[in-house]
DNA sequence: ACTCCTCGTGCATTCGTATGCGTAGAATGC
DNA sequence: GCATTCTACGCATACGAATGCACGAGGAGT
């Protein structure tokens, strides 16, 4: 039998704490710490007693006295570049599995391209509030990640890759991910071809665009190359450019599965069939692009893969702060499907 | 001058705190605190002084000293079912922009439909990691908001609601939209309608349902209505089940946008023509909704404020503990788009 | 029977910031 | 010229858990 008796009573407004815990069960608070965390040399019957007047009381620990005394707060930062498309809620769907697994609480740290360089906004990545960060919203030129790093503050980069930087990157193959969606449209016989590519300071659309190139070197003059954001709408747009221009494409490279859809979507509206008078190919193999409604032809970049890699890289990262950096491409292989055939023949006409 | 001169050189291991700044502008670590923090009482060149060396040092206020001092760690948590739909992080990007604007961070739990009743996943939300929780994963029979109410952590319910809780609830108003959507195919002259709803234990689909069986009693009899997850799956299988069995329905009533387009995915696929052979309506009005591959017709539920909403409103619960609750019901308005139209004549023929 | 060691626990301090209280010095009043 | 009120800052402590060290009790060894 307890001495205090208040057990499921009336609590005092303030949280538990480990020493009312201690008070219950006649042992110092030291003993409590110890016991409920573990402590070989804490007796069974000891830990017993702490353990049910734990229990009994509702205790639990106090996360900021832990973290402070600790030096970690369990806790690890995922910065994305945005939310609302596909591609990144599904990335964070496998990433946040495998910190929850590790044991860590996942911070959602949205970092639109716009207001980049905003440094003001690190100061709440520098006051040890996260143990280690997650980056993948890197831009080529973003010196944060460079920031951070010299700052001691862990970090893995995923899918996108800043160059010059000794840190952990986990990304795809891009250069032979654009080389395979080129030669299949190559080989498909399209010599008009287009592409709509996401943001040029970002290493995919930087690496895809140069596998592209080296085998469409003829084909696919600069001025058929459109950058735009990887959003459905700049999909949406560009197609609508490069159906209404003159020198109509036969096929559109898209820097995304998401621009692709934008493509598709565009080219409907406008009654263009797809594949037979435009061919589309896309990049990520998003859930989205197995859906029968699109089809679409894309290479799987092994974003599963770097998902789960890159959480669990930056988990070790944590623990084992030097050791050696690890610099991943992930393979990427093309997936034909519905969206790609043999080039039309003649002109397009438009709706 | 100042007397520590080691500014910008080496930097011990640790990172800086108040008390290296104090030494550096020859003042007290009270005197760092209260000027960074904007306290009134310290003079105009005090201030200065502390900001600048404070600035060369590099210094970041620890966040969890503050935090265990403070009371409040500036972290909300987001319950989110799931976050591979289009459906939540959609929410998630407007509920993060509120926040963030509000000065908190984020955590994302995921709590999927399954391993519910975990309640020893209910620890870190006890431990006073997160200032506040909104909760948008709730069922009706979960009884973790009770519990985390009566430990005294502020919780709002968004979208979902739970009986017989007194938090703030801010949901759409699932019963109307209900009688919106079965209105309208009554109008379009439908009588064989089905219904692929989500699941039982969640308050839209019961008041949708609820709604729904208010206007059309006669002509939904409870084996046309079908329940699953809320996800693109069970809408492909419950179309398939739907179409391939006897009595093939002229519309089916999804039971949000994600459904009903997992039912079109499957529609297509089966070679029935939406909306000519069959109408489908779904409820959330996502962005997915409005594309020209879908323009699926369906109920906005009034979501963008709802995230909002619920977000500003969790800020201030957060502020004052105390205060009337607030239960808000925001209006749904039907959105006609291109999938449904009169019924088909005579039965389906399926490829 | 005495020393030595092990085991189990208590004591005191630490992590870094915020804040109530006290106080020196300046400014003001008469 | 002395008492008084501000002003601006320092001092000390609290927040709650983790942990190095000390120490008492009990057992093993000689």
């Amino acid at each position: 039998m307890a001495l205090d008796d208040s057990a499921s009573s009336a609590k005092p407004p303030g949280r538990v704490t480990s020493r009312e815990v201690a008070a219950a069960a006649g042992v110092h608070q030291s003993t409590v710490s110890r016991a409920l965390r573990g402590d070989s040399r804490i007796s069974q019957a000891t830990r017993e007693q702490v353990e049910q007047a734990a229990r009994q009381l509702g205790y639990v620990p106090n996360s900021s006295a832990r973290s402070l005394r600790s030096q970690r707060t369990g806790i690890v930062g995922v910065m994305v570049p945005n939310i609302d498309n596909a591609y990144y809620p599904q990335m964070l769907s496998d990433i946040n599995r495998e910190f929850a697994a590790a044991g860590y609480s996942m911070v959602l740290i949205v970092d639109p391209p716009h207001r980049r360089s905003d440094v003001s906004r690190l100061g709440s990545l520098l006051d040890a509030s996260v143990d280690g960060l997650l980056i993948l919203s890197a831009t080529l030129d973003s010196g944060m990640p460079a920031v951070l790093h010299a700052r001691g503050v862990p970090i893995v980069l995923g899918v996108r890759s800043v160059p010059g930087l000794d840190v952990d990157i986990m990304e795809p193959d891009n250069f032979s991910a654009g080389r395979a969606v080129a030669q299949h449209l190559l080989d498909l016989g399209h010599s008009e071809v287009a592409a709509a590519m996401g943001p040029e300071i970002t290493s995919t659309t930087k690496h895809r665009l140069l596998g592209i190139q080296s085998v469409l070197a003829g084909t696919l003059p600069p001025e058929r190359i459109l950058h735009g954001q990887y959003s459905h709408e700049a999909g949406y747009a560009a197609c609508n450019r490069l159906l209404r221009g003159a020198d109509v494409p036969t096929a559109i490279i898209a820097g995304n599965d998401v621009i692709a859809i934008g493509i598709m979507d565009a080219a409907r509206q406008l009654g263009v069939a797809i594949p037979d008078e435009l061919s589309v190919v896309g990049f990520d193999d998003i859930q989205m692009a197995s859906w029968h409604s699109f089809r679409l032809t894309t290479v799987d970049m092994g974003t599963a893969a770097i998902a789960e890699q890159s959480a669990r890289r930056l988990v070790e990262r944590i623990q084992h702060a030097d050791g050696p950096k690890r610099h991943e491409l992930f393979p990427a292989s093309l997936t034909v499907r519905g969206t790609t055939t043999a080039p039309r023949k003649g002109p397009l006409t438009v709706k």
